[in-house]
DNA sequence: GAAACATATTAGTAGCTGCTTGTATAAGCT
DNA sequence: AGCTTATACAAGCAGCTACTAATATGTTTC
């Protein structure tokens, strides 16, 4: 897949583009790329962002009824947000409390930053 | 559905949770969502990571080489990427050579930091 | 223990997403 | 002008995603 005849093509005129480009660590990509899936989504999104406004916690419940989804799809979001490593949850009684991690705290403030320059 | 009995609830021991969230702004959210799901996909995170790695402008030629997709489809991507405002395009000649934008910079500065603190 | 409440889990599905293939546009070369 | 290369656009579709509905689990209160 990867041999092709270099010197006939790199002779003839092709030299100023199309060089191959360094890698990147797929590693990382992936670790990354879970973040932004977990947060690219209406409701997830909306979700992480009441969870970090409340400093000292949410309750599921509170959470319910800030976005129009039902108390299952409430319920997976935060699962997901949590699997990502953009919430904490912690269960106090019946409930549950959620609160952001650093991770959550750092991206949203990327996010708040550039959205002020841009405006 | 929301009609609910305030009085009675609050008198008997519901107050300790489901107090109402302060809104956020659907607008901000909005924006942030655009980056987000533009970012929050295989093929355009990695093609945006080459093209952020090289400082003067990576050519789409070079870019298709590197992801494993077709011609077509790197195209739609760099596309999504650029209505998302993470890179500029500027055409020189019959090539087109990509460009990260500041906000671009930014978020993947903030997601290798996060990487970098947790490892 | 039973009933009511708070949350999680499972299964099923509508709709979206991102790909491929085919075609169009535009620039360079002969 | 005609051919080739570089990129974009359009249509179609397979697979994924995120929801609802139903059910299960755990907690509190009587």
């Amino acid at each position: 897949m990867s041999e092709s005849t270099v010197t006939d093509e790199s002779a003839e005129g092709a030299d100023a583009c199309c060089v191959p480009l360094a890698d990147i660590d797929s590693e990382a990509l992936a670790a990354d790329l879970q973040l932004l899936t977990a947060m690219g989504n209406d409701t997830r999104y909306e979700l992480l962002r009441y969870v970090a406004n409340a400093d000292d916690g949410v309750c599921v419940c509170d959470l319910q009824d800030a976005v129009g989804v039902s108390q299952s799809a409430v319920s997976q979001a935060l699962s997901r947000l949590y699997t990502a490593g953009l919430v904490t949850r912690r269960k106090e009684g019946s409930w549950r409390y959620y609160e952001p991690t650093e991770t959550a705290a750092a991206l949203l403030g990327t996010l708040d930053d550039l959205r002020g320059a841009n405006e």
